[in-house]
DNA sequence: ATAGGGTTAACT
DNA sequence: AGTTAACCCTAT
């Protein structure tokens, strides 16, 4: 901090930035999956960077960026929307409910995350239901009808909820309409659309400061934050003398999703020890990164000739930050693999750096037997057990089911009890990729509960009482559980127990 | 949000 | 084929 912006500090300032953006990016989607609403300071953030786009981001970056706009836009949405019951028959011809365009920035983001086409195509007829039925709200149900003609085909083979939304248009049964609209409420969408991207964020959640301790305490008052002040925060949290080398092995090392994936690659080929990384749990490392530094700095007189090094050390983070994002994508990494080599600007963020250690760790991903479900719906005959006929099932559409376009991926990463459930894993066959073509577990078929998941249960079932799910779902750190599975879960414990 | 009935995937 | 754990749906 001892100073001047040299082109040096620039380029600094730019990767730091970086970092940040892609921080602001992970606790704009926290926050939409936590509390369905957004902070303004994350925000504004956002938002200040695209006004000013100063520099290049990288394609991973940027994809996170647009999806996290898609998201916002609609909560923006739905947050002036209190016209709900009104009967605005006031002529403002304002921007009344979910606007057609997100569509086409739907269809953006859809195409750049691996989702097999059922999924894509059940998430983007939802959002086209909801975009309706948000006019039809208000009362316009004359804009609503038009919108309808003007996204669905007529006369071609009809998408779902078209018969629907027709029948909604055409009935004067006050009370179906109601019910339809209670049945497909905005906030279902919402729902879908944090089911569609969830698998797809979960490799997003990089809190790279997220343990910085600086941040969450800036975090209550919610001051507009910069790179910049970024790291004068920090420098105001750290007031020792290597704070500055701190400050890189913050950026560096504290890193979970890099430090986890890099202890599985360890583990996995430890026969090749000249990589960089086989010394040790991260915790010495840091330590070890700190002495290391700090002698660094003593022998080069600690100031402007370790910008250049920690240039080249925040490169290297932004490089792991993409590579660890791009994971979602490196699936397909032998012949598609170039497709996603975001190339920075001028600066070089990852267009310098050399491309040693160029994440091998793609190949240890599991892969789960691949079930291709046959096309037929009549083929399915099942045996009801002498219960009542379920007709309506056949045409009914569901979510979970015929996903036989993609591939199912287990991303599951520390999952140290249930290594009895992969005994068997069959790789898929390379002819049945596609572009982007993986699927991610939004269908996993089953999440079977570990031990440590049960115990989380019977623990929080003594302290609050059987039947407050949700209050025992927020107390433990359940991942991918609703109240429902523990309620289910139980249920099974119960019948065991009998 | 929860209870309870029903369905399904993945076992034996 | 039968069983079971996980999951889904719906009424309340």
């Amino acid at each position: 901090m001892a100073g001047k912006s040299s082109p040096k500090d620039a380029r600094l300032l730019e990767v730091t930035s970086q970092c940040f953006l892609d921080y602001c990016i992970y606790q704009l989607w926290k926050e939409f999956k936590e509390k369905r609403s957004f902070s303004d300071c994350w925000r504004d953030e956002i938002q200040d960077f695209l006004a000013s786009r100063r520099f290049d981001i990288g394609e991973e970056l940027s994809n996170k960026l647009n999806c996290i706009r898609f998201i916002v836009g609609l909560l923006e949405h739905q947050e002036d929307e209190p016209c709900a019951s009104q009967e605005s028959s006031d002529e403002e011809d304002q921007e009344k409910g979910l606007r057609p365009e997100c569509l086409k920035f739907f269809d953006k983001i859809s195409g750049i995350y691996p989702f097999s086409d059922v999924e894509k195509s059940h998430m983007r007829n939802t959002l086209k239901l909801q975009i309706i039925l948000s006019y039809y709200r208000c009362g316009d149900s004359k804009g609503a009808e038009k919108l309808y003609s003007e996204l669905y085909t007529e006369n071609g083979h009809d998408e779902e909820y078209q018969d629907d939304l027709r029948e909604l248009f055409q009935s004067e049964n006050d009370s179906f309409k109601e019910k339809f609209l209670r049945k497909h409420t905005y906030d279902k969408l919402l729902n879908q659309v944090q089911k569609f991207f969830t698998p797809a964020w979960k490799k997003f959640e990089i809190p790279i400061f997220a343990e910085a301790p600086f941040l969450e305490e800036s975090n209550k008052e919610r001051p507009r934050i910069d790179a910049k002040t970024l790291k004068a925060l920090y420098f105001a949290w750290d007031k020792s003398d290597e704070a500055e080398q701190n400050w890189t092995s913050v950026v560096e090392r504290t890193h979970p999703d890099i430090t986890a994936l890099k202890r599985k690659i360890t583990k996995r080929n430890n026969k090749d020890p000249t990589s960089s990384t086989a010394e040790g749990s991260p915790s010495t490392r840091l330590r070890q990164q700190v002495t290391k530094s700090r002698a660094e700095a003593s022998s080069t007189a600690a100031t402007s000739t370790s910008v250049s090094e920690n240039i080249q050390r925040c490169q290297d983070v932004m490089k792991n930050l993409k590579t660890s994002s791009s994971q979602l994508f490196s699936g397909l990494k032998d012949p598609y693999s170039n497709m996603v080599t975001g190339r920075a600007g001028p600066s070089g963020v990852n267009g310098n750096v050399d491309d040693n250690d160029d994440q091998d760790f793609t190949v240890t991903k599991r892969c789960k037997t691949v079930v291709a479900i046959p096309d037929s719906p009549s083929g399915k005959k099942v045996d009801n057990k002498g219960k009542k006929p379920l007709e309506s099932r056949s045409t009914k559409r569901r979510y979970n089911e015929e996903h036989s376009d993609a591939e199912e991926i287990d991303w599951e990463s520390d999952d140290d009890e249930t290594e009895t459930t992969h005994k068997a894993i069959k790789l898929p066959s390379p002819a049945k990729h596609r572009c982007l073509n993986i699927k991610l577990p939004i269908n996993q078929s089953r999440k079977f509960w570990t031990t440590e998941e049960t115990n989380w249960l019977e623990e929080g079932v003594k302290l609050y009482g059987e039947g407050s799910w949700a209050k025992i779902l927020s107390k433990y750190n359940f991942v991918g559980r609703t109240s429902v599975n523990l309620k289910d879960r139980w249920r099974n414990l119960q019948k065991n127990n009998l």
